[in-house]
DNA sequence: CGAATCTGAAGATACGCATTATCAGAAGGA
DNA sequence: TCCTTCTGATAATGCGTATCTTCAGATTCG
C-alpha cells in the first residue's frame, strides 16, 4: 500500500558519470583493493555525481545484501513511554539513547509487538527483529521460550535484569541486590535493631528472589530477625510490628514504604522515630517525614550504557565465539543510608 | 560486520513441502485470484511446512520488493529520552506509543542522526529514514530545508507543531495559541487587570509567534496593556512592574513563571496577593503559593494520536492526490484559570 | 475429435546494493 | 614479436520476497 516515490540509485549515479553500479558501489564505500582499483579521477567525477543527486543508501537494500545496519532493537514487555513505566524505564531508555546516539546506531521499538496473555511477544510473521543488528529485552516480565529462541537462533542481543534461571546462556547485565541488602541490614543490625518486618510484592522475578534470599540469610545467620509480609497486608503492619516487636521496616521498593508509612502514621505510630524504615530499591526524591529514605541508588542509566556495551561486543564477535565472553555483567548499587533508619537506644 | 546467522527462507519452505517458492509466497500472503490459485490441499500442506520451520518473513526483503513496512520514524532535533526533554517529549511519545500500538507500527527512533550546528539532520549518507513509510517530526527548531526536502519527495511525514512559515505545504498537527491566549488575557482583563508584563523567551519559532501576536493584538485593541520582557530581564521585574503599574505577569510558560515569582518574592512582593501570575502553556503540576497556576492544559498525547492519524491517511493516499486532503489540524488548549489571577478591586 | 478453456503451478524478473569473477587494453619483459 | 603482468573497470551473481508471465496437462465445448 505504501506510495513508493523514485529514489536516487547507484545505478542512477553511473549513468551521469558514464561508468558502472559497480564502479560507484566501489566509490560510495571506498573500498579498494582485493582486485578493484578506482584511480582518482574516475573516483572524483562520480564524487560528484554522487553530490549533484543527494544520493541516500537504501537501507533494505543494504541489508538484504548482508551488510549491518546499524539499528538495535528495544524490546519492552509492557509499553515503554507511558507515565507510569517512567519510573523504571526513564533512566534505562534514556541510558540507551546516549549510548546508541554515541555510536551512531537508530533505535527501533516493537511498539507492534502483540499482546498475548498480558505481555508483548517478540516473534510473529511479521516481527521486525531480524532488521535490527541486535536487541535489548527490558522489563519485569520475560517469556523464557523467547530467551531460548533467541539463543538458539544465535541472535546477538542483552536482556536488562538478571535472567539466569533459563537453561540457556542468556546474556545480560543486572544490578545486583545481594550486596547491598546485605549492607542495609546490617546498618540496621549496627543501629541497634534486631526485629524487623520485610515487606515484599510477592513476585517472582530473580531480582524479587535476590532481595528476598538476602533477607532470609540475615535472619537466619541472626544479624537481623524478619517476619515476612506480603504487600497485601500492609494494613495490618502496625499489628503485627507490635506482636512481634519489629523497630524497623524494610520494603522491596520505595513505593511500597510510601505506603507502609501511610499505614502507620494512621494507626498513629511515628516514623521513623518509633519504626525505622528502608527500601531496597531506588530511594531518589522519596522522603519520610522530610528525611531521605535509605535505600539504594540503583545505576540505571549506566546499566543501559553497559548492556549496548555488550551487545556491540556481541555484535562484533561471530557467534562461535561467543561462549568465550564474559556474557553476564553486574553492577552494584550504592547504598543510601538516608536518615531513616534511626539508632536505637536499648530500652 | 553483522553476523548473519542462516534463517528460514521462503525457499527452505518451498523445498519441505515439494512446491516452488512463488507457491509458498503465495499462501503466506493469502493471495488468490489474478491469475493464481492453489487448491487447499496444496495450502495445508505449505502451511504445515511453515509451522515446521517456524518461518518469519524477512522485512528487508519485504521492503525491496515494494511492500509497506510498518515501521514509522520518530525523529527529534534533540535527544528525546532525557529527563530534561520528557517534560515536552514525555506525553507526546506516550501517545504515540499508544497510536502506534493501536495500529500495530513499530517506531524507529533516529537516535544516530549526527549533529551538525546545533541540531540533529534527518538526511544524511546512512539514514534509515527510507526503513519507514511515514515519519514523525518532534521538536521546536526544524530545519526547512530538511522539510522542503521530504515535501519534494513525496515522503509521508508529519510534523508536531506549526510549520506554516515554509513555502512546501508541510503537514502537521499543531496546538493554537490563540485562543486560549486571548481567552486567558480577557480573564484578566475580567478581573480588573488594565497594565501587564509579558516575559518570553525571545525564541522565533510559531508557536512563540502565536502567543506575542495574542498579546499584542491584545495591547493594541485595548483590553490589557503589555510590556514585552526577555527572559533575561526578569531580576528587573519588580521595578518594571513598579514603574508601568503593571498587576499581572504573563510568562510564555510555567516555568518562565517559576523564575519570575522567585524573582518577586525576593523584591518582597506577594504573588499572587500583590501582581497575578499565568502561563501560556502547560500547568499541569505548576502551584504558586500553594495555588493552581493560571494557564492551559495542552493535550498533547491527542496532539500525538491525531499525528499518527494524519500520517496514516497520507501513507495510504497517493502522493498526487495529497493536495486534496486537509494536511493541517489544529488542537484547542483546555484553558485553566487556575487561581493566581486575582480580582483586582479598583483602588 | 480437434480446438478452446481452465487448472495448478513453476519460471523469470525486479527491487538496490555489495561482491566475485572476468575482461580488454596497456605496459613490461624475453 | 609473443607472452606475461598490471591497470581500470565491467558483467554477473546473490540476498529474500512479491509479482508477472508462461506453460503443461486436464477438461470442456462445438
Amino acid at each position: 500500500m505504501a506510495p513508493k516515490p523514485r529514489r536516487v540509485t547507484q545505478r542512477e549515479i553511473a549513468e551521469l558519470a558514464g561508468v558502472s553500479q559497480t564502479t560507484v558501489s566501489v566509490v560510495l564505500n571506498d573500498r579498494d583493493g582485493g582486485g578493484v582499483r578506482i584511480p582518482e579521477a574516475t573516483r572524483a567525477r562520480v564524487k560528484k555525481a554522487i553530490e549533484q543527486l543527494t544520493y541516500v543508501a537504501d537501507p533494505a537494500a543494504r541489508r538484504l545484501a548482508g551488510l549491518d545496519n546499524q539499528i538495535i532493537g528495544v524490546f519492552t514487555y509492557e509499553a515503554a513511554l507511558s507515565p507510569e513505566s517512567m519510573d523504571f524505564y526513564g533512566p534505562l531508555l534514556n541510558g540507551i539513547e546516549r549510548a546508541a546516539e554515541k555510536i551512531g546506531w537508530d533505535l527501533l521499538f516493537f511498539t507492534s509487538s502483540p499482546v498475548e496473555n498480558g505481555t508483548r511477544s517478540l516473534f510473529h510473521r511479521k516481527t521486525r527483529l531480524r532488521l535490527t543488528d541486535g536487541c535489548v529485552l527490558l522489563g519485569q516480565q520475560m517469556v523464557a521460550s523467547e530467551l531460548e529462541r533467541l539463543v538458539a537462533e544465535q541472535f546477538p542481543f542483552v536482556a536488562i535484569g538478571r535472567r539466569d534461571e533459563t537453561a540457556a546462556a542468556v546474556p545480560y547485565v543486572a544490578i545486583d541486590y545481594v550486596t547491598p541488602t546485605t549492607a542495609l541490614i546490617d546498618q540496621a543490625a549496627a543501629a541497634g535493631h534486631q526485629q524487623a518486618l520485610y515487606v515484599h510484592r510477592g513476585r517472582d522475578t530473580p531480582a524479587a528472589r535476590d532481595r528476598r534470599g538476602a533477607v532470609e540469610a540475615a535472619s537466619a545467620e541472626g544479624r537481623l530477625a524478619f517476619l515476612l509480609v506480603g504487600e497485601e497486608r500492609i494494613g495490618d503492619l502496625p499489628r503485627l510490628a507490635q506482636a512481634t516487636g519489629a523497630t524497623v521496616i524494610i520494603a522491596e521498593d520505595a513505593f511500597l514504604i510510601e505506603d507502609v508509612v501511610h499505614a502507620l502514621t494512621a494507626a498513629g505510630v511515628a516514623v521513623p522515630d518509633e519504626i525505622s524504615v528502608a527500601a531496597l530499591g531506588e530511594v531518589r526524591g522519596h522522603r519520610i517525614d522530610g528525611k531521605p529514605l535509605a535505600g539504594f541508588h540503583v545505576p540505571r542509566e549506566q546499566l543501559a550504557a553497559e548492556a549496548l556495551d555488550l551487545l556491540q561486543l556481541l555484535i562484533a564477535t561471530e557467534p562461535d565465539e561467543w561462549s568465550t565472553l564474559e556474557l553476564r555483567r553486574h553492577l552494584d548499587s550504592d547504598v543510601e543510608p538516608g536518615a531513616t533508619i534511626v539508632v536505637r537506644t536499648e530500652a
